[in-house]
DNA sequence: AATAAATACTTTGTACTACAAAGTAAATAA
DNA sequence: TTATTTACTTTGTAGTACAAAGTATTTATT
C-alpha cells in the first residue's frame, strides 16, 4: 500500500475498536461495562477487541474493587491518542486531499 | 450492535473502499487505472473492492473506448454519496460525544 | 449449605474478509 | 506471431468478527 494510506491504523478500521478509542479520548478511563452497554456488545467481543488494543499498547487496564464488587478500567495510551489523532488527521486528508 | 453506531458504514471500514469513495467524492470520474496508481493496489484487489461498492450500489460503472484503448470508470452515486457523508458525520460524533 | 447471579474474561466454531498471485479474454502494437 | 495492455475472475491462504458457551472468583439469596 501506498503513502496514500501511511497514516491511516489498521487497529482503526473496526468499528468497536474505533468507539472504544473515541470513548477513551475524552475519557480517562472507561470500564469493562461500560463499553459493553454504551456500544452494546457481548462480553467475548469486547474482550477480545480491548486485548487487542492492549496487546499493540494503544490501551492499558486497571482492576480494582470497589466496594466488594471487582471493576476493570481502560485507558488510552499516550501512543494510543497519538495514533488516533494520526488517523483522524488522515481521514480527513484523504477526503479532502484527491482532486485531480 | 447499538444506536451508537447506526450510521458508522460496514463498507468504508475497509480503507481500500474509503479510499476510492474520498475520491470520488471529489472526483465525478475515476478510472480503474487511476485507482490502481493513486492507491498503490493489485488489479484484483481493487477490483473485488469495486465490485463490492457497485454490489451495494454506491457506485457504477461506465465503459468506453479512448482511442483504440479500453477505459473503465467510476462514478459515486446519490446513494453512495450519501452514506459516506452520514459516515463522516457519524464518526464525528462519535468522537466528539462521549464524554460521560 | 446450596443455589443463583455478577464480573471479566477465555475458548470454540463459523462465516466472512483481505489480499496476492495466477489465470483469462479481447484488443492492439511490434 | 509474439508480446503487451486492460480489466478483470479465480483460487488459495491467512486473518477477522462475532455469538455462544464455558470458566473462575466472589457475593447474595434461600
Amino acid at each position: 500500500m501506498k503513502d496514500f494510506f501511511s497514516h491511516i491504523n489498521k487497529a482503526f478500521e473496526n468499528k468497536v475498536r474505533l468507539g472504544v478509542m473515541s470513548i477513551l479520548m475524552v475519557n480517562d478511563w472507561y470500564d469493562f461495562n461500560g463499553f459493553k452497554e454504551l456500544l452494546g456488545l457481548t462480553d467475548g467481543n469486547l474482550a477480545s477487541h480491548l486485548a487487542k488494543l492492549e496487546k499493540i499498547e494503544f490501551i492499558t487496564v486497571k482492576k480494582e474493587f470497589v466496594g466488594k464488587k471487582t471493576k476493570t478500567s481502560y485507558q488510552a495510551t499516550k501512543e494510543g491518542k497519538l495514533a488516533f489523532k494520526n488517523h483522524l488527521q488522515a481521514l480527513e486528508t484523504l477526503i479532502k486531499g484527491t482532486k485531480k
